[in-house]
DNA sequence: AAGGTTAAGACAAACGTTTGTCTTGCGCCT
DNA sequence: AGGCGCAAGACAAACGTTTGTCTTAACCTT
């Protein structure tokens, strides 16, 4: 009993420890002699130099084990740690971080590289990222707060995110608030509490910076220090009013989003603009105003039941998005009117919807994907420090013309 | 200088420490007197007693600051620990802790108690869940793998995960593969690395079970150990066969998913089994096959054209899913066939789309939501070690008649 | 007054890494 | 032979928690 073998790593009943030769790690616990390092001089020899003889490489990996004094009951049997690895090797578990992070500036001999890069295969040695996060103080991981997961736009942002994300090598938390204010104070913190260096925001109404950065994609409040990522709404106008004034529509009505967005604002403020531009008239009475909730399926019916009602003539419509254009149609339809040999109807978003609806939706792309894989690159940037953001990012949207959307009809059977 | 004041807060210039009397936690680097713990007798009373006095409550919190010894930049600008916010107490990290997490069976007097929690709400304290799940070996964070992140069909599955894990405290990692082999491979390492208690995988072709509970919700493949989320295909089938049945259609064609994969595999027996049942013929010049990429666009369009290229005549058709049934309709409409009234056409999935198409798409709903909801749930049970879990749980679906299905149509002109 | 009990909280070890510093032996130089 | 430089790797201290054990003073009992 004067030299226990390595701990943590069980030994096969068949092959004897005395061809393995290892050397132990001093770690003052497991040796049976506490001040044996004299006695023990004879086998420390630095250089590890007897493994291969006695092992055939084409032996099974043995099974690793925990490594506990107290050896709780080995169900659980935790994945095998630097320092049953070190063990192991009988090395010293700097010398084995050193190795498999291929450290700059460390001096390791070719051979110890390989023994230590062969058994942490033959283990399937798996670092924690727990571990490492903690001493490190860096996890390479961000935090991703949307309202909903299950709705088209989110996710297609969601979906640029994590393919920047991934390909950089982080990994994200993702949690979903349905716009309750509660929770969008509280899963900040608690994602900052799981190490998350950064967060981006989606179609939220945060309330203020943290002490990491944050990116919004289409943020709804403009917050010092948050960088906002957002479509281009004055290009975005120009596409789907130049598009109608093309096709001779003067008589446009046009849908309002909900209020207190910094978003459906600034759709909105472009809109005039430009319609003013184009000397375009904006009518009250042909403007709806939609209600908060933007997800509801049949969002655009009861506006325009409602706008048809007043029968005021108009020959286009400017829609909020493209779900509500979906039900403008409807309403339209059960009013009598064609789509578009009556009336024209633009959409936003280029939801996936869009291209199968029928007639297929014309409408104005967000490039949303774009937008998340922008929002997380100005992320990482700004987590490495890089100061100089703008305040605002613009991404350029596209017209996407399809069935929704003709020329004026002077045949057409209006109101 | 005999006693610093607490490292790790800095005070405000105005208030002096003389009111504060805190009380060091000995570490042997801040203070001045390596065995001076004898001279400060005087000042060490137990019971922290004087703080209200000298502290206005509705003083503005201090900021706190880094501990370090080195005190480097001071910018990056730490979150206060357990160990700042113990010495700022005077009382020892072990025991705010214990407060803090109402570790029972340990005695703490209420003063103390109190104390403790007014100095975290003062200093917004948020513990690392890094460390704690270092120490705990307990994360409570689950990965979840899945394809696509755009798709509708698994971002609401994601979506009812979602609810379910942050209901019960949980956060989890996602990260999508695409199909990719190698990436199907290697992340549920990576997450398991990061701490993973359990995993998640929609629609994957999972290789093999993990040294963690794993529930796969539609997996491809049945694989021992891994409890698998399906849909009842077999109520399924009779839910579509009898509909159309009861409708009086006889001649009906049918749309096969994608080979190779149990899901569709089991549908696919499950409408041959129900369609023996109801005297229902399968005519293999009535079946088509889809190809791989399920999520492509135009799916159905292709294949249904060319079954109208055969002229077969056939009243119904039961599609893999709906994207590809939309695709369908589109192809029966190009070929000047009318739906519902010539053919029939039934859907599967439910996908957010089928309400909004023209016409609205009667189609089988997978719960999708709920089978998240479902596995979650199953993998929370699994995690706390519950062992009697099935291999498979099999989740009813709902037929939601819509608008392309209709009774046989004896003036139909049908080819 | 001695001994026992208990309350309050300190102490230390541990979780699995990384990294700056230190030790030791070897080869080389003059 | 003494000194130097360097290669190889050990050592120890952190990162921020949690938890089992230990200490101390006060209180209680007889």
């Amino acid at each position: 009993m004067l030299m226990q073998p390595f701990k943590g790593i069980s030994q096969k009943p068949g092959e004897e420890e005395t061809g393995l030769k290892t050397r132990h790690y001093k770690d003052g616990k497991g040796s049976s002699q506490p001040s044996g390092r004299e006695e023990m001089t004879g086998l420390e020899t630095r250089h590890y130099n007897g493994s291969k003889g006695s092992q055939k490489p084409g032996e099974e990996a043995t099974e690793p084990t925990v490594a506990g004094r107290k050896q709780k009951q080995n169900n659980g049997e935790r994945p095998v740690s630097l320092k049953i690895l070190a063990d192991y090797l009988g090395l010293c578990p700097a010398t084995v971080s050193v190795v498999l992070n291929n450290v700059p500036g460390r001096s390791i001999p070719a051979e110890t590289r390989e023994r230590v890069q062969a058994a942490a295969r033959k283990f399937n040695y798996q670092p924690s990222l727990l571990a490492r996060s903690l001493r490190k103080q860096r996890t390479f991981t961000v935090g991703v707060l949307a309202p909903e997961l299950s709705d088209g736009y989110h996710t297609m942002v969601m979906s640029g995110i994590g393919d920047h994300l991934m390909r950089e090598g982080y990994f994200y938390f993702t949690a979903h608030h349905r716009h309750k204010p509660d929770m969008i104070e509280e899963y900040p913190r608690l994602l900052l509490g799981r190490g998350a260096e950064g967060l981006i925001a989606i179609d939220t109404a945060l309330a203020h910076a943290l002490p990491v950065p944050v990116v919004a994609v289409a943020g709804h409040r403009k917050i010092p220090g948050v960088t906002n990522v957002v479509l281009d709404h004055k290009r975005a106008a120009e596409l789907s009013l130049r598009h109608l004034h093309q096709l001779g529509h003067r008589q446009i009505a046009f849908m309002r989003g909900q209020p207190f967005s910094a978003d459906s604002d600034d759709r909105w403020k472009s809109i005039v603009s430009v319609a003013r531009e184009l000397g375009l008239e904006i009518r009250t009475d042909l403007t709806i105003q939609l209600e908060r909730d933007l997800t509801s399926p049949e969002l655009g019916y009861p506006v325009v039941q409602e706008l048809l009602q007043k029968r005021r003539r108009f020959t286009a419509l400017v829609s909020f998005n493209d779900i509500a254009a979906i039900g403008a149609i409807r309403a339209l339809r059960d009013a009598n009117l064609r789509v578009p040999e009556d009336v024209s109807v633009i959409g936003f978003d280029d939801i996936p919807v869009a291209a199968y609806h029928n007639p297929r939706l014309t409408t104005i792309r967000q490039p949303l994907r774009d937008m998340g894989e922008t929002a997380a690159r100005i992320l990482l940037q700004r987590m490495q420090g890089f100061k100089d953001y703008p305040e605002e990012f613009a991404v350029p949207p596209e017209l996407i013309t399809r069935e929704t959307t003709a020329a004026v009809n002077p045949r057409s059977r209006r109101r």
